[in-house]
DNA sequence: AGTAAACTGTCGTAAAAACGACAATGTAAT
DNA sequence: ATTACATTGTCGTTTTTACGACAGTTTACT
């Protein structure tokens, strides 16, 4: 049974705000709750689909293990995303890793309570629709991006990305820690460790976020979404 | 009014043939038939959404268009391929440009028509979720590889999609002729023509593809398919 | 058949980024 | 406090790729 405060943290996404109260209050209603530790896996890429996750508390780590620890790391979801519909729609193995970076509780709504759910509210269906097509969105937006994109305009641009997990979430105001190494940071962008160290430096040099040790701090989020869409459109200067 | 041989074209895809008979005709029969001529806009990125198609003849072309002629090359859709879905569940607008490489024959589904067949019969629902789906993962897969792969391979995977549309279609076994020019294909992997000149012919010495004016001749397209695997396994070499 | 336009093949040069190496710094564990 | 380990900062050097230029080829059009 989940907690009021659990509710209200679960409720906090753009896509979770659009969807009406009762509606809303059948889905977590059938919710169980699930704690896993730090470092705990909670699917890996291939396996069959069990359910569907809400973050209600904690952090996830989506990635693509790569062979020898060459990870390709996507999103890091913060409590109030929502994930692992794709699998629960077409039934095929989950796509990407999710693994806890610390302790972590899920909303957790299993397969075949879902597609009760579902069959006895079709009206539940442009809501996941909705989902589904924010996703394609995003990685479309991604795939476009890293076309037209210089490196440092591809790291703040995931930099960005990684403050509002998958796309789910209206963008954060206010100071962001991104717990991440430079070397995930490469990874992310299909680059070198050497070669975003270079381009955070100049970004820290013009104020725009802060180097820490395994960890980048955007203080502005909104300066730095300008600075990305300012330095796009003079691109050819 | 559809043809037989238009409704037997436009039912080829993976997608189409996993719906029921009776549904698949309930969607044929709202279709209504658009004929476009060669160079002519189906629609535009930024558009309002109007409606769902589906190729019966001829060749579109799926881009982004970037600024100076720079476009990125998405997809080219042959017939049996089924595109502009997500704006027909979001509501927003279209995210990139749809344009007739020749003269094309399509079936095209109004946005009010399609929502009140839905309503009507919403056991349509699993099938559009699964479509999206689709679209989820090959932009997945599209991400991963840009990360993962280097040039030629890259180069490699989109001649292999190009001839699955979209991810909709099935591989396809034997000879298969993909019409585009070096160019373009340059402009899908982000790289330049003549580079892409450089790997095409690097594959063509190894006896995986054949250039040709205007198009690349994929001989045995599963060995085309086994070398990625295999080359991509061993990048660390 | 003749012409224009699109496309291919191949230079050389310049820019971007990868990569190896190594010192310095921060963090975690005992 | 000390040690082990992960991470960062900074070099040269090498590799990769872009880009401009231009000649040759194929196709479409009339």
């Amino acid at each position: 049974m989940l907690t009021t405060e659990q509710v209200r943290r679960l409720s906090t996404s753009a896509w979770m705000t659009d969807i009406p109260k009762e509606l809303r209050r059948l889905l977590l209603n059938i919710a169980q709750v699930k704690t896993v530790m730090k470092g705990q896996t909670i699917h890996r890429a291939g396996d069959k689909p069990t359910g569907f996750y809400g973050i209600a508390e904690g952090r996830v780590r989506i990635f693509q293990p790569g062979k020898e620890g060459n990870e390709l790391l996507l999103a890091l979801l913060t409590p109030g995303t929502w994930f692992g519909e794709i699998s629960l729609f077409d039934g095929l193995p989950r796509t990407h890793d999710a693994v806890a970076e610390a302790r972590t509780t899920l909303a957790f709504i299993p397969t075949a309570s879902f597609h009760a759910l579902l069959e006895q509210h079709p009206a539940l269906y442009p809501h996941f629709t909705r989902l589904l097509c924010t996703r394609v969105r995003s990685a479309f937006q991604f795939i476009d991006s890293s076309a037209t994109l210089n490196l440092a305009q591809q790291l703040v641009r995931r930099l960005l990305m990684l403050t509002s997990g998958y796309g789910q979430h209206h963008p954060q105001a206010g100071v962001t820690e991104v717990k991440i190494s430079q070397e995930s940071l490469a990874r992310m962008i299909n680059s070198s460790r050497q070669t975003v160290n270079q381009l955070l430096q100049q970004l820290q040099r013009e104020g725009l976020l802060v180097v820490r040790y395994g960890k980048v701090v955007i203080s502005d989020w909104e300066r730095l979404s300008q600075w990305l869409s300012t330095s796009a459109a003079h691109a050819n200067d």
